[in-house]
DNA sequence: CTGAAAGCGCTTACAG
DNA sequence: CTGAAAGCGCTTACAG
């Protein structure tokens, strides 16, 4: 059945390979050399104006797209930023995470790069490992660190541009962060100034520097507030299945007026736990958490909480990436703001 | 001060680039051809047993890594699959999502392939075109499907192979997804057999594919049981800031014995409304919901509801496009389970 | 079993 | 202002 013939010329019947078009056939079909079509369409180097219409045009026309690989392997370069985002299925403050993730792309497009994904497990650096050997990127962003950081670790022995999201200690590394200790001292001090002496604190991972900074930050306020702080209200590495379930009797058994929840998961295990119990927020305990996240948006009373910026932290984090991609020095330490947020579980 | 020298040979000062050992490097150090060298590799091609084994040995030892771009470019491959995932901040099963992109990893990496991201509002088609154009993939998964699918349109038009997580009508295209119309079915069935015959569906977009499979679903399951469908119980198109929240006095004046909500978020803020009116859960009303996901982890009661297994749905993907990137011409609809999951809040 | 050479699709000194 | 040629780091017929 021959019929109609009115495919367009990229379709093509099963298996057949297309061949794109490339720089040496618009050359051909130009009559000029390829490194003037090359020129053409990156700027570089001089030619004349005349040529160089002629070619953005025919190239516009035939809708002809330079391979970026190809282009990165006479450059070496890759245009590709690899983006470590971390698995941990229960701290899900991934709204948090996907936006920034929209950060990064937005400013790596900006520049032509693309986004290698990889999601690892805490503690495995074996996909890390994998980027590293298939040399694929040109630097790569960590979407959180810890306080002994394998993949910050790993990447500090490599000379590829790297950043984090989150503070480490690694020597070296730019990093970006929100101003976890300043945030959560301040809503610390909020709380003290309140007349609520008795703010537990309820963590996930000692392992996670956000941890540390934020546990600095309500130890700070304490002092400046000449408040002595408590160490029987202090729970941190709440994240295992029942842990923290358990660990609710003796908060309130120590007489929490607040319970300071450092992410919304931890919070919503506790309002859950409150429920339970029939104690009622915030009239016989406050509650606080930090996100702001959806898994909290519903919830009734609404919740007092710390919000921070994914997007913005990841334009910033991706910036300073190709800062140090293109040769410069960047900013080593940058820290972003937060907003509190005051709502009814702590009146 | 020139002390220790102790740096590793890869360790470099600030600026100088790092010249990557290459496949010329080993071929020259063993005195054999580029060609013996990459055979040795590839496992292509006929090579002394002896010789191999020398060649994978110099490279082992001196951390010898082939450049995947090079071997791409010389292989008309990219050794890359984009996956588009779409940003929709208010239908946050991203749990889900990330399951999702842990799953076509897992298989992705097993055949030396890596995920390039691309995060895209819906009807935002800039974000595939810019990938299609860079040329670094060899296919494309789409996270998720709308009834007139922007982007998987785009993609019929090319010879770029592609597989669609959730069902559509476009033409050609291959497609996973989970048994959304049966899993609909049989929970509604479910329901209306414990003799629960106003059933209230809760949607979000129509626009959606899955809304319209669950839909149907839920016809089924009212036709099957022999019960007539009350046209004033459908409520789509609930996403919106405060439409749900409008029409949930209209749910309640036509009397709903339960709420099947189509997904976690529009069930919890289905949940915070009836806890403002004081409605009690399951006691005055029943509710149901899609996903399992940890929105509703912690909710009291406990929430009946459908779940997917996402890692599975992203695998099965991924493999589907790896069968079409080797040639092979795979199944066009792949359908996966579900589980339901009875609880509380339907007791 | 092994290698020289051409090629993948670009860029970029160098020369004119 | 323009082009020939070498090179980026691999693979793969082809010949031996």
């Amino acid at each position: 059945m021959t019929c109609c013939g009115q495919d367009s010329p990229s379709r093509h019947r099963e298996g057949s390979v297309v061949k794109n078009i490339t720089i040496s056939d618009v050359a051909e079909a130009l009559g000029v050399s390829k490194t003037t079509v090359s020129r053409a369409i990156s700027g570089k180097g001089r030619i004349g104006k005349e040529t160089r219409e002629r070619v953005l045009a025919y190239i516009e026309e035939n809708n002809y797209k330079p391979s970026v690989i190809a282009k990165g392997l006479a450059q070496s370069k890759t245009y590709n930023i690899g983006v470590m985002m971390p698995a941990e299925y229960d701290i899900v403050d991934l709204p948090f995470f996907q936006n920034c993730l929209f950060g990064i792309q937005e400013v790596a497009a900006m520049k032509d790069y693309d986004i290698l994904l990889s999601i690892s497990h805490p503690g495995d650096g074996e996909q890390l490992k994998r980027v590293l050997s298939n040399r694929k990127v040109d630097g790569v962003i960590l979407m959180r660190t810890f306080v002994k950081d394998l993949q910050a670790g790993l990447l500090a022995k490599t000379d590829l541009p790297f950043v984090t999201i989150g503070t480490t200690d690694v020597e070296g590394a730019v990093q970006v962060d929100s101003d976890h200790k300043n945030a959560c001292r301040e809503l610390t001090s909020v709380l003290l100034k309140k007349q609520l002496k008795k703010i537990a604190l309820v963590g996930g991972d000692k392992g996670h520097v956000v941890t540390q900074k934020r546990f600095q930050g309500y130890r700070e306020a304490f002092l400046d507030c000449g408040v002595p702080l408590q160490e029987n209200l202090i729970f941190l590495d709440m994240e295992g299945p029942d842990v923290l379930e358990q660990q609710m009797e003796e908060i309130l058994v120590q007489g929490a007026e607040v319970i300071l929840c450092m992410d919304d998961m931890l919070c919503s295990r506790v309002l859950k736990k409150l429920r339970t119990r029939k104690i009622r927020v915030p009239k016989d305990v406050k509650v606080a958490s930090f996100y702001h996240s959806t898994i909290l948006e519903q919830n009734v009373p609404s919740i007092t909480s710390l919000s921070f910026d994914g997007k913005e932290l990841g334009q910033m984090a991706c910036r300073r990436l190709m800062e140090q991609i293109e040769g410069e020095n960047p900013q080593q330490v940058t820290v972003l703001g937060y907003r509190i947020i005051m709502a009814d579980s702590t009146e």
